[in-house]
DNA sequence: GTTATTATTGATACTGAATTGCAATAGGGG
DNA sequence: CCCCTATTGCAATTCAGTATCAATAATAAC
């Protein structure tokens, strides 16, 4: 923990912005817990700290913290984006319940095996996979 | 081909609701051909051949084709959403460069006992899965 | 430390995909 | 053929995300 903020001073160095308070906010806001979020959440968790972070700013530095490689987008649901750090975790995949919406994160080694078959197939330089599955947890599958 | 309709129309009684032309006309351009698309695009090609359907209906109807398992949704990008046929195909995962957007679908069978051994592990029904790939292709790669 | 340059910020206006309200239309059971 | 109401087209609305812009402040040069 702390090393999010190193890691993003370099980054932001050698791109030849500027690191602002406000960056660094939002930065150990999101490590703070290392669930995954959405910009209003973020935005909330922000307020409740006390700091006056505004939205268009949490939007604005996303695409860099991303490009930093500290958080990814994990998907797309009820119209809005969710992301999830990923500085510090190992790679991990996502199972999530249709019925209650709760995720399980696994850690499965034969994808990699898998994406290295995959590209030399098709003659691509693969840099992520992704594997999303959907489901019905013991519960939500009972109750239907 | 014309066994979608079909498939349609028993989904539409069998939920007490009313056939249209609107949507057998929706329908049957998704199914002109087999290839990924979004809202603004199957509007066009609808117009294109003769149909006046709004996009409100289209809007309004792809989540019933969907329930209905003619049509799924494959990625949010650009900011909407797009869809593929999944009817009278067999199941496939996508490789999509990151430089030039191109996709290339997949069969990996490995999936199933994947999806399968972790269902059980984590006292799931799973009813889907999906596996995004990205990269860079030969031709983007050289030009990186 | 002071100054100059300009990236960044907050507030607000805007964009565009997707949804909704409503009056007119039309599917389909009786 | 009638009736009920699901569905449609249109227009208005919503809302996540983006762009604008004046004010602020981070960094480099001095």
């Amino acid at each position: 923990m702390g090393n999010e903020i190193e890691l993003f001073r370099s980054f932001i160095k050698e791109k030849g912005l500027r690191n602002t308070p406000e960056r660094e906010e939002i930065i150990l806001e999101i490590f703070m817990s290392q669930d995954h979020f959405d910009v209003d959440e973020l935005y909330l968790r922000l307020r409740n700290t006390g700091s006056r972070v505004s939205k268009a700013s949490i939007y604005r530095n996303i695409p860099l913290i991303m490009e930093c490689g500290l958080i990814k987008e994990v998907w797309h649901e009820d119209g809005h984006m969710h992301y999830e750090p990923i500085y510090g975790q190992n790679h991990h995949c996502h199972l999530r319940c249709l019925g209650c919406g709760k995720v399980i994160e696994f850690v499965e080694n034969d994808l990699q095996e898998i994406q290295e078959r995959l590209g030399k197939k098709h003659h691509f330089d693969i840099v992520d996979h992704r594997l999303d599955l959907v489901g019905y947890c013991s519960k939500c599958r009972q109750e239907r």
